[in-house]
DNA sequence: CGGTCCCGAGAAAACGTTTGCCCACCCCAG
DNA sequence: CTGGGGTGGGCAAACGTTTTCTCGGGACCG
């Protein structure tokens, strides 16, 4: 019917490329192979190169490029004066074999789309820098095998976890891990595996957008659902319902399934517009579908907000850009990050693993001319 | 005068909290300082645990584990329910000693904004997923400084690195990296520095745009250019400049500033707006300031494309999602992501750093409604 | 002038793996 | 019964650091 957005294949296209997962290079970790050391192996400067060529020993060298005890003025120049020139950087893995702390952190994250997680990312490698810690390990996993496997990809690279969004079947690994090693997890509670977790708070936001819906006086409303895996669009989805059961028997809700992706706040908008019921509003389970199904209520001719407002959940910065600007639920996505990796970082400093508790990220409802006309009567 | 876009500090913010970094947390690495290793330092099991459990060497337990000859089935399935019931998981770094081989890539990104680095970390990280290899070292760097201790911080844990849009200053450290490891470099040429690259070609989608623009009898032309310290949006700029100085004198171009975000986007419309000349078309030199223009142009009671038309660079997800779609340069971003893992692997199996070259992202412009009235017709 | 103290710096152990080398054993063939 | 080949598996070295312990020498004070 309309020529706009061909739905790509992006969920399938990866779960393909999963399965072949086992086809392994040499340069993979695991056997070592007899796949001869590549001829040219790197000729890195060990610190043991720079002892000799300065005329010391090896404990001076390191003590001095760590500031242990500076030593006397003239060792202490030629050895850094060395170092420089022999372009010598300390091998991270030796020096966290007796250190046993490696100055770095891991991510585990989900198959990442759209704005939010950049977001989150800034808030994460912003405060990581702060604290003079490199976010080394960043990876993504789609399942509890990928993130076990990612996890210990990570072993003994890492002093800590932070592990985002592992949907429900992840609790064994986050379990394991966090015995050993400080884990902090976001998106679901994981109290019960040991670890301090650190959640939005969904329910709120999803409340009040169907508070808003309602003081406008909307009574036929349409929900664009999220994936069944993820905890986020599950809360989200329990909230609204539970709001709107509460308002009354004129009030009907009917649900749309998505998955988070523009595509397919696309395509549950199509599949609305084909309903019988003519709804007043839809509440999208976040941004990028309520873009999606903006863009196709446009497409069919349907003004909005007039003939059908829309809400989306996360205000990714692309949300007031829209046109209209899209009402949503604001989630400070960049300190959700500064919190995530703090509460991770102070859990790392004091050995102790911190009280498993659970944070919650305030959410706060913005309304914008997607579901207020007036917002928008500025507009020439 | 409009209520819409809060300019947000967000550069501003970033580099006043990189000022401070000088503040060090006990975790970083550096002088690994009197602090006590944390009391409850984590119990990991280590390869001898599980020798002494299950009776054997560590020699044998290594074997087995890796293997490398599969012994008597009985003692191999003991170790391995031992390996097993203790949770052992090898040390990475230990083993990367003596191994020479790590199984991970260090990935050094830019500060990311918007859609583009995610769907290009998407592509990054289902390739190296597919060889098995681990995506472990992620981090972002803002200048050469940042660049170096970012690739210094990953020394000894990654077989190669991967460094995204270093700007301009980043030749020397790029130089260094590249005699010691594999580096693959994207968004300059990096040739000089003895180390291949993979470009978007710039040239090629903007002057495409150009083409467009003057097919469509525009006459005055207005721009948006990026960051100064972007390869990519000088080439853009730079590309666009030529095509339209060699159409003619009857052919204005006007130039405004923008830094590739969507606010930069939006005031550099406003500013057009405030310009005494009327333009009629828009080249943003990226999607973001595209959708930033867009809807400050909306806001001003400007149609689009009817009385200005916009045109943007990426081809994000989100470009076809926007109110009229936006007319952009396609980048094969996913693609770009695979080829330059790609590349890098390469390079990194066999051990001769492979011939400096330089490959070329190919671009297509798609006219979509934000430049072609007629796309939108079928809109009620 | 002698004793004590401090400081600079070297030797060596340790971190957790992998792997080359070698021994001992088992099995089979002569 | 004996010799040889094959194989399972132990010993120890090595990887590049940091850190403890130690020693030697110089300075300062009595």
């Amino acid at each position: 019917m309309t020529s706009v957005p061909p739905i790509r294949p992006r969920t399938g296209a990866r779960s393909a490329r999963a399965a072949a997962q086992t086809r392994t290079t040499p340069l993979a970790n695991q056997p070592a192979g007899a796949a001869g050391r590549g001829a040219s192996a790197a000729p890195n400067t060990t610190i043991t190169d720079v002892a000799r060529e300065s005329g010391v020993s090896a404990a001076t060298v390191s003590r001095i490029l760590n500031g242990r005890h500076q030593g006397d003025a003239v060792t202490r120049d030629r050895v850094r004066a060395t170092a420089l020139a022999l372009g010598y950087i300390p091998h991270g893995g030796a020096r966290s074999l007796v250190t046993r702390r490696n100055g770095a952190l891991g991510v585990l994250l989900p198959n990442l789309f759209g704005e939010f997680w950049v977001e989150f990312l800034r808030g994460i490698d912003d405060t990581s820098h702060e604290h003079g810690i490199h976010l080394l390990a960043t990876s993504t996993h789609a399942d509890p095998v990928q993130l076990r496997n990612a996890a210990a990809a990570m072993r003994g690279r890492v002093d800590g976890y932070l592990i985002v969004a592992p949907g429900n079947r992840a609790d064994e690994v986050i379990t394991a891990l966090a015995q050993t090693v400080p884990v902090v997890v976001v998106g679901v509670d994981a109290r019960a595996c040991g670890a301090p977790s650190l959640m939005i708070d969904n329910a709120a936001g999803a409340t009040a957008v169907a508070q808003h819906a309602l003081s406008m006086g909307f009574r036929h409303l349409a929900m664009i659902t999220g994936p069944e895996t993820n905890g986020d669009a599950v809360a989200r989805r329990d909230a609204f319902r539970a709001a709107i059961r509460n308002a009354g028997d004129d009030v009907t809700l009917t649900e749309f399934i998505g998955d988070f992706s523009q595509d397919s706040g696309w395509s549950a908008a199509h599949t609305m517009l084909a309903h019988p019921r003519r709804f007043e509003f839809c509440f999208a389970c976040n941004d990028s579908m309520a873009t999606g199904a903006m863009s196709a209520f446009r497409d069919a001719g349907i003004r909005v907000p007039e003939s059908l407002a829309i809400a989306g959940f996360d205000d990714v910065p692309m949300a007031r850009f829209l046109t209209p600007a899209l009402t949503t639920v604001h989630v400070p996505i960049e300190e959700f990050g500064r919190r995530a990796i703090r509460m991770l970082i102070s859990s790392v400093v004091k050995g102790a693993p911190s009280r498993c508790t659970v944070e919650l990220i305030p959410t706060t409802l913005i309304a914008r001319g997607s579901t207020v006309p007036e917002v928008r009567a500025h507009r020439g």
